[in-house]
DNA sequence: GTCGATTTTGACCGAATGGTCAGAAGAAGT
DNA sequence: ACTTCTTCTGACCATTCGGTCAAAATCGAC
């Protein structure tokens, strides 16, 4: 066996996998896939090119392996709002849990709008596989609390799709936001959750 | 004179840089600075890369061009901002101005996004001068609307990074949007109009 | 149709890119 | 200390990149 591809074993492999699997995400994040390079990656890594392509046998493998250990994560959230369970608490709470994503995995979160900014090419399998099926479901559910009249009657998938847009922008246009909020050291994560909170609380209140 | 750069004089100059720029705007928007090449450009404005680069002296320029032109544009609404209107109609009228940019305008929301993905080291002077006055002054209005019992109290910028969020998403993440709703045929901005609009006049009505 | 200016092209350049390979260096068991 | 497997490196390769240049083709005013 030449290549340690299959699963990780020694210790170094460990080591080095996950130093280039960092490094790749922090250059893949900045740049996208085709601006990022690998002398780059190896750099950052604090490794040589030829050595990096020891443990990966091509740029497009370490990209993709980044992508898929990034949806399962974050596609959790969605995963846990649950039918049973308060209707208006349940997405408020959903929101705040996208929002802490995007403050403490911000780079994951360009990862993604990077390849979706691209046509997503790489991940459109997933996306009209798990990931719609996993949105059909919620919509449904939150459809179901809207005809229950549990929750104002709004369009779900619209409700998701805007979800998804406040709680990532902070991620992904963090450089804009930080530029208009000046004062250095100012947080924007405090404000934006309770922000976000308030805007989904009124809109979800029935009438 | 060799370059022609000043100012467009002939036809076939008109014809041609315009022909260049609507290029480098579909493949800049599509893969970013970097990831975009000069030859993917020539191919797609139908000229050799001698050619184009004729007309500009070099990828950042045109890149440069791109972005001067989108800037102004792309704050046309925010600027449309009436201090004398009426508050909610104001801003429920920006929220729609801004989402029928993304409508009419995807590939420049697009480069912006891939710009300010990228941490925006080619437009922080603007972001950092006219835009920060504009948001700036304009967050004053709607905190004085706010002050004055006229719209609900919220925190004026989070208000407009959610404006801005929700809207550029149908552009910049059209993609995903389109496998979601797969149907094909749908055109999410109706629903997508209706969704906004009562999702700000619910936040914004005082209680 | 002539002639000068504009426009276009093919051939080319140095640097950077993703990737290969043979072999050196290091680890680890015996 | 010897052997074996793993890890690492320098030298190298083909291709692509942004960009140049001299000369050819074309245009436009007269």
């Amino acid at each position: 066996m030449n290549k340690p591809d299959g699963r990780r074993r020694t210790r170094i492999q460990q080591k080095n996998s996950q130093a280039i699997l960092d490094a790749a995400l922090e250059v893949f994040s900045s740049y996208g896939f085709r601006g990022a390079t690998l002398d780059q990656i190896a750099q950052a890594a604090g490794l040589s090119k030829p050595n990096l392509l020891y443990y990966f046998d091509s740029k497009e493998d370490i990209h993709a392996e980044l992508l898929a250990g990034l949806l399962d994560t974050w596609l959790d959230p969605l995963r846990e709002l649950d039918p049973a369970g308060d209707p208006i608490g349940e997405i408020r709470a959903y929101v705040q849990r996208k929002l802490e994503l995007s403050r403490d995995y911000p780079r994951e979160s360009r990862l993604f709008a990077n390849e979706i900014l691209q046509g997503a090419p790489r991940i459109e399998a997933v996306l009209r596989g798990d990931l719609k099926t996993l949105v059909d479901d919620r919509a449904a559910v939150i459809r179901g609390w809207a005809r229950a009249g549990k929750i104002a009657n709004i369009d779900p998938y619209h409700l998701i799709f805007s979800i998804w847009a406040t709680t990532q922008h902070y991620a992904d246009f963090d450089a804009q936001i930080g530029m208009i909020l000046d004062e250095p050291g100012t947080d924007p994560f405090p404000g934006a959750a309770a922000f976000l909170d308030l805007l989904y609380t009124k809109l979800l209140r029935p009438d």
